[in-house]
DNA sequence: ACAATAAGTTAGCCATGGCTAATTAAGTTA
DNA sequence: TAACTTAATTAGCCATGGCTAACTTATTGT
């Protein structure tokens, strides 16, 4: 037992070591654009986007907003004065509108599919931070496909 | 401005906070079923799963492994000894088969999809922790038809 | 205008999942 | 068998993203 694992697929594993890294990576993203996509959505619907409504949003308590909140600030994502509204900058606002457009493309996509829409809601949340720019296509191109 | 905002649809924020919720629960259990995979891979290639070939898959260092093993150890999936070989409980081989399973059906049906086979185990990766089993079921009778 | 309430922030805690450096155990080979 | 090499673990660091409690600032209403 224990005899030294030869290496028999070496780029296969190497190529699954870059998969792994990416999810990790992915994750990182996750937060920040379940943020900006939100403030852009309160903004949209109520004019501005406090604190307040992203915890009640994400069912987070508002300090771990404050501390997100540090990190946008930190990408130049929103422009944010202490106990002041929360702005998006054009990047942030950028990054709102793929995100949401990518969102809806999922969750057209499954809807086309045949899932029932509160889960395709439900599994897009967790599915859009995953799909690269390939997969998206293939997802509109089915969804359109569909809908005409 | 910053008049209070009324709560126009409590019930879809009930349900997006639900969402945002189960998705960090979901990440949670990611790493769990990422190393119950590669153990239950690795004992079937090599015929045991050593923390080392762990962290070269995963692309982490040693130390990593051994402190997640701890974890899978706790949750009652795995058994390990100190300096022993990794072992997977009933439990464990249970959830292993059945992460592989959702992990393939999520490949074969991007790849029946259209999307590449490389794209389609890269995507699958992330996605596959997100898949509700209405959406895997769907998933699998679009790839099945789509096959035969 | 000022007291009461609501919102936001700060400080400081916890767990997780990375890491490196140092140690210990096991396995191999001269 | 003794020395060397490789694998595994421990200790201890860092960042992140949760939390509560306490404090500060804004807003509201009398």
């Amino acid at each position: 037992m224990m005899k030294p694992h030869s290496n028999p697929a070496t780029r296969a594993v190497e190529d699954q070591v870059r998969q792994f890294e990416s999810v990790r990576t992915a994750h990182q993203s996750e937060i920040v654009e379940d943020y900006v996509e939100l403030i852009a959505d309160l903004i949209h619907q109520y004019g501005s986007a406090r604190p307040k409504d992203i915890a009640e949003r994400l069912g987070v308590a508002q300090p771990t907003v404050t501390k997100n909140l540090a990190r946008l600030k930190r990408e130049k994502l929103i422009l944010h004065e202490p106990y002041r509204s929360i702005q998006l900058t054009d990047e942030g606002r950028q990054l709102a509108a793929s995100c949401r457009k990518r969102h809806r493309t999922v969750v057209e996509f499954l809807i086309a599919l045949g899932v029932s829409s509160e889960v395709a809601e439900h599994d897009a949340e967790g599915i859009e931070h995953h799909v690269s720019e390939e997969t998206l296509q293939v997802f509109e191109a089915y969804a359109s496909r569909r809908e005409t």
